[in-house]
Order: C-alpha cells, then sequence, then structure tokens
DNA sequence: TGTTAAATCAATCAGGTTGATTTAATTTGT
DNA sequence: ACAAATTAAATCAACCTGATTGATTTAACA
C-alpha cells in the first residue's frame, strides 16, 4: 500500500464485483467471519453504522455472492433476526508455500475450507522446478472449480522463508545450489505465469495471517505469532492487522538475540526444529522422521524432552521482549509438530516464564495456535483474500 | 477510543470549532507540522485529495483559527504559491509532569513552543502536593494567555511513571509513603480540579509523542523511542501513530529481560540514570548532581565513561529486540541528560551494534533525540493537541 | 500577449445520516 | 382461544457531508 491509502478517500469507481472493498465493506466482512453468522441489526450494533447503512452494505455483499442469507432465527419478541453468513464459494484464493524441503499449493475458499491441496518433496528447491510445479499444480487445482467458481480466483499469494538461499547447510541442502534464488523476482515470474495478481509474504507471516482469519480462538486482536518450523519464525498482528514492518519482516523473532550461557547469538539457534533433527541423528536415531510424520513422533522421547525444555526457554524469552515491547493480548505457538508436542511446548514455555522477572508487565496468555502444520500453506492462499475482503 | 473509533463514520455533528477534527483535517495538519508550511496544491498531492477538497478543508482551518496564510511565494511561472503554516496561537495544550523527584507544568502552543513552565522540586511526591500544585500552576500559566486564547486550551495532558509506587527505593523516596499513589485516580481528581479534559499518559510515553510531533528529524514513520531517565523507558511509533498497547505500555523497554553475565534481570537494571548516580556516590562524588544539572556533568569522568558503556551494551540489546520483532525505521535515543552525554551514547550504542549478531535484520538507524531533557513535559502537553489535532 | 500553474466555481455523486413506517414474531387481555 | 398490543428488525424516504470532476478564473513569468 502507497502513501495514499492513509488517507481517506472515497472509492475511485463505482465499486463493481472486480473491485476492492470498501473500508466498511471489509469491516463488516471481517465481522462476520469472527462470528460465523451476524444479523444486520447486529452488524449495526458492532460497527456503530446506522441500521439503514447495514442493510446497503449487506445487500450489496449479497448481491456480489460474498454473503448468504440463513434462516431466521425465531424465539425472541419481535421480528425474528435473519442472520448472514460468508457464502464460501464467494471467492476463492490460491496459495503457493515454497519450502526449503517442498513446495504446496492450496486453494481455499472465502470461509478457509481447503478445497485441495498438492504437494511436491525435494532435497533442495529449484527455481525453474518451482515454475513447473506452479503451472502444473494450478492447472491441477483449478479442475475443482466450474467455470463461475474460476473467475472468482482473486490471486495467487506465495509464503516463501526470508532469504531462501541462507541457512543453506542447516537445512541440508548443497551450498551453493540456492544462490540462483537471490536474482528471482518471484512476484513477476508468476504474476507472467498465471495472469494473476501475486502476493508474498515470508512464511511464517503467511502463517500468521491464517491464524489471525482463520484461528485465534480467544479473539486476541494484537497478538505475537510464533511458528516453530524447520527455521524459528513468527507474525505480528495489532488490531487485527497483520504488521509489516520496513522490509516485510516484523515479527520476525528468529533474529532476537539470545545468550546461551555465555555465547552471544540469536534465538533462532535455540528454538527450531533443525536442533531436534541434529539431537536424533546425533542420539543415533532417523532426524528425517519429524518432517516426514504429520501427527504423531514415535521416537526417542528422551530427545524429544530436552528440545523441549531448550525450546521454550527460548520462546519465553521472546514472549518477554514481545510483551517488554508492545504490552501484547497474548502470544500463540505453533508449528509443524505434531499436536501433542505443540501443547506439551506451550505448557513447557509457561512455566519456563515463570522463571523470568515480570515485574512491570501485563500476564501474559500464552495459547496454542489452530490452524498448525498446514498454517503456512493456508496462510498464503489467504494473502489473496486478505488483501480484497478483510 | 472505542470500538467504534475503528469504523469510518462521517463526523456526528456539524464540526463547530471546539469539535475533534476530521480524518483529512487531521491528517493536513500534521503534514503542515511536519514540513512547517505547505501550499494548497502540494497539500493535494500529499494526501491523494483533490485540489478543490484541499482548498475547501484548508478555508475551515483558517477560519478556525489554527493555520494561517503567509507570504506568497512568487519566482515561478504560473500563479504563485501560497503556503499556510499553523497558527501558534491557534490552539493550546497543558501538561502537568508528575516525577519522582518534582512536578513540573507547561503551557504549549500549536507549533510546540514552550510558552510559560513551572517547576516544583521534593525529596519524594505526595498525592496533596501535587493537587496543591497543580491548582497553583495552573492558574499561574493561563496568565500568559488573554481570556479568548484560554478558551483555546485543549485539554491537560499528564506524563506519570508506569506504577509510581514501585522502585521506591531506587528512586530515593521512603518505602512505604507512596502508596497512597495505588487509591488515586489521577484523571477524575483533575478533570474535577481544573474542569478540563484530561490525558493520562505514562512519562515516557508521553516524551514519545514530543519527539514524534517536534522532533524526528529524520522523519521515521515507525521507530523506537528510549528514553534514558532516572529510569529507563521507551514508546513506540509505528506508522506515525503512537502505539499505545493492551495497558498502554506499549515500549516499555526497562521490562526487557537482560542477562548481565549470568545473573537474569530486567534492562532497567543496566541502563538507568539511577546507576550512574549509584556510580558516583560509590566513588566519592555528589550523585544528584546529574539531577540537577542540565546541560552539563562536571564530574567524575571516570563512572561517566564507565555508566555509558553498560548502558550502550543495554540499549543495542534493545535495538535488536526492536528490530527484529518490529523491523522498524530507526531508533531515536534521548535522556534527561546533557546533549554531549547523549551524542557519545548514541556513538557508543553503534559501536555496541556491531558486536551483536545482525543476520537476517535490515540496516539500524540510531539517532539522537531532538526535544531532550523538557520531552515528558513538552510530551504531557502535547497529549491534549494531539487528541484534539493529529 | 501567450503560457503556465494555482486556485476556485459549479455540478454531481457516494455513502453515510435520521425519522417515520412496515413487517413478523411474541405477549397480553378478555 | 383469539384479537389486540407490544416488541424488535428491517426498510423507505428525505437529506446531508465530504468528497469528486471539468470548466473557468487568477496572477505570475516568458
Amino acid at each position: 500500500m502507497n502513501k495514499e491509502s492513509a488517507f481517506h478517500l472515497p472509492s475511485q469507481k463505482a465499486p463493481t464485483l472486480l473491485d476492492s472493498r470498501s473500508a466498511n465493506e471489509r469491516d463488516i466482512l471481517t465481522l462476520i467471519r469472527q462470528r460465523s453468522s451476524l444479523p444486520k441489526a447486529e452488524i449495526a450494533q458492532l460497527t456503530g453504522l446506522s441500521a439503514q447503512s447495514a442493510t446497503v452494505i449487506i445487500k450489496k455483499l449479497e448481491a456480489d455472492g460474498l454473503v448468504r442469507r440463513l434462516k431466521p432465527i425465531k424465539g425472541g419478541v419481535g421480528q425474528p433476526k435473519v442472520p448472514f453468513g460468508l457464502n464460501e464459494s464467494g471467492a476463492f484464493g490460491i496459495g503457493l508455500k515454497v519450502g526449503r524441503r517442498s513446495f504446496d499449493m492450496t486453494l481455499l475458499d472465502l470461509k478457509g475450507n481447503v478445497r485441495a491441496t498438492l504437494h511436491e518433496k525435494f532435497a533442495y528447491p529449484t527455481v525453474s522446478n518451482l515454475l513447473t510445479f506452479a503451472k502444473r499444480a494450478f492447472n491441477v487445482l483449478i479442475k475443482n472449480l466450474d467455470a463461475d467458481q474460476q473467475r472468482l480466483i482473486r490471486g495467487l499469494g506465495v509464503a516463501m522463508p526470508f532469504e531462501i538461499w541462507s541457512w543453506a547447510e542447516e537445512a541440508g541442502a548443497p551450498k551453493n545450489e540456492l544462490e540462483e534464488w537471490r536474482e528471482f523476482n518471484p512476484q513477476a515470474a508468476l504474476e507472467d505465469l498465471l495472469s494473476l495478481p501475486v502476493f508474498i509474504k515470508n512464511d511464517a507471516g503467511a502463517a500468521c495471517s491464517a491464524e489471525m482469519s482463520f484461528g485465534n480462538p480467544q479473539n486476541y486482536s494484537s497478538f505475537l505469532y510464533i511458528f516453530v518450523g524447520t527455521f524459528l519464525g513468527g507474525g505480528l498482528v495489532l488490531n487485527n492487522q497483520l504488521v509489516n514492518g520496513k522490509t516485510g519482516n516484523a515479527g520476525a523473532i528468529g533474529s532476537l538475540p539470545f545468550y546461551n550461557g555465555s555465547t552471544q547469538s540469536q534465538l533462532i539457534t535455540q528454538s527450531s526444529l533443525y536442533l531436534l533433527e541434529r539431537k536424533l541423528n546425533d542420539a543415533g536415531h532417523n532426524g528425517q522422521h519429524i518432517y516426514e510424520s504429520p501427527s504423531h513422533w514415535s521416537c526417542d522421547t528422551r530427545s524429544i524432552e530436552d528440545w523441549l525444555s531448550e525450546t521454550a526457554r527460548g520462546l519465553a524469552f521472546a514472549t518477554q521482549c514481545a510483551m517488554s515491547l508492545l504490552d501484547l493480548d497474548g502470544v500463540i505457538i505453533d508449528g509443524a509438530i505434531p499436536d501433542d508436542v505443540k501443547n506439551a511446548l506451550v505448557a513447557h514455555t509457561q512455566s519456563a516464564m515463570e522463571t523470568l522477572d515480570m515485574r512491570g508487565l501485563a500476564q501474559v496468555h500464552i495459547s496454542e495456535g489452530l490452524v498448525g502444520r498446514k498454517a503456512q500453506s493456508i496462510g498464503s492462499a489467504n494473502l489473496a483474500l486478505q488483501a480484497n475482503y478483510y
């Protein structure tokens, strides 16, 4: 968004189906998504708009196929409420996750349902493989939609690790094979390839957007999102808005300074999954297991337990940093880890917090992310929806 | 601000002189303040508004006495530009700084000039002394304005340390004498006493608002503000807006976790002025000197040098935390310290940064605050102006 | 006298508002 | 048990604010 967006312009043209929404339309869509469904009267109340305006806006959203009239709620005195909910087939987003060990492409509907996914694994990513995969996967995915629905695809979101060419060795890639990514402009290349608007975010930021839109059960309006993947990452939401930062890197808690004993390093070397992989390999187990087994890790519990407490120490540190600087509602921890491990990680982090000096800080709420392992893929697809509707 | 303010309402009534401004009026006032003066054509350009709208809004601001037509700029081809600047006597704010060793009351005009100040020192603050001072000082200050101008006072801003009853010993106050502040509601008490709208902020947040409005020469739109006072504090600005946080405590870097060697503590015990006071006392000098001598510290340079490098280590740490979490434009360091010390502190912090592992982070810009020692007082007075006009 | 850029005029429009009215249910009274 | 009263949601109609665009005026330099 450029400078102009800070100002309060009426929309430039009569908004058609393809136009981006006015601020109030977006606010209302966001509210409906958060509460699943809302009658006009409550919308007016919650937004502070007049009942009349709520009527007019909902009428337009309904005509545009974005919301749908639901069954009236009788039982109370007065005319029954007619709730409106999102029309799941009202718009679609496609997401492309560029990972260090796999590509993912996901078709997401307006309600956040995954309509289809494709996945491709490899030892390390190359640019040409990405473009081939993108083209092929796109053509497969859109088969899930009829011609009308295909026209409702709002764009392609891309989730990509920050500086994918860095940390090559830690990620298990040959040292110089990733250099080509430095020169690659994914936005231009993919817009050209697929003729769709393309939105780029770093992987953790995309995951954060998914949690904000489809998770966040406590409804924090400001929170730090922590994603424990091969490398630690995160995102930041303030007042229900994803914070971008100067270079699009806000929330990157991996770069926080962290002192382990006396050695000065970064938090990424304290709380990342590659450390567990190493630990398992060193103990004579198969470290790859943690990437391949999404829902349960049946491996050396001793290594996992060690890793959990080290990781938790790091996350507790990050939590205190964030609370101190930002005075947040809470912190959400998620990752590419099984549910029981995630649960244990939150518990370990909470107890690690108790050893910290938290004077002057508000009570900290730490909770589990709902979206989980697929957060990056779903988040990438959500970028296009977010850009248009929320 | 409550929930409603997030929505996009037209102003509720025909705005009179007393009403708060519409978003575009505020934006334009902010622009004019930042650039000192602007002709209508440039305002239209910078805001993205049409020339016509710029004309209409400026006409209203001029009628309300907030801006003033300046001398036309000839010399270029075409009709000469007529720049508009803030009318310094168009509005006033009063600020009350509640400190641990003194009270300050300041009368500030729309341009940020201090029209008058009163100061009162003590060993430790009491509630009744505050109220007495507030009443008396207010009556003295308004003598500087004629009757018409007195009606342009837009409110009282109060800058107060967070939990003033804490840290009593470190601040040199008797242990239990500050307990009464826990029960004290400054907003209600002062609104009642002076019949003015009252705005409360913690001291560092108020200082930050002063730097944002009247300093910030690099025009960072997002920055961390660090204020080195008796106790370390700070404030945060994102997209030209002071960030508040859930409990109004965002930017409180004093509570960042800091490990000095192996002992875990908070940054406030690494980078605060009371540490220099102690250091001086321990070395047989007069520690109070640093609070009493605003423009030059003529005392043990060895102690100062030691304190500078320790403090800088802490500030470098805070800088990395902030950059990592928020990906800022820069960091501004200020404090209740002489200019040469401030300068040295920035230099020490910059060189301390070089010892840190900054991989993955954008280039960091660290600069000196312009407003300085009076930032808290000026900032407090600015709160009322900010609330109405920016 | 022509050219240029700033500023204003005039007409219009988008997106809100309020107050009166309609609608469809429950509750009450006889 | 049924009609009337009550209640709350939703809509209608008129209007207002704050923006827009396109044509015109103004005041300087060339």
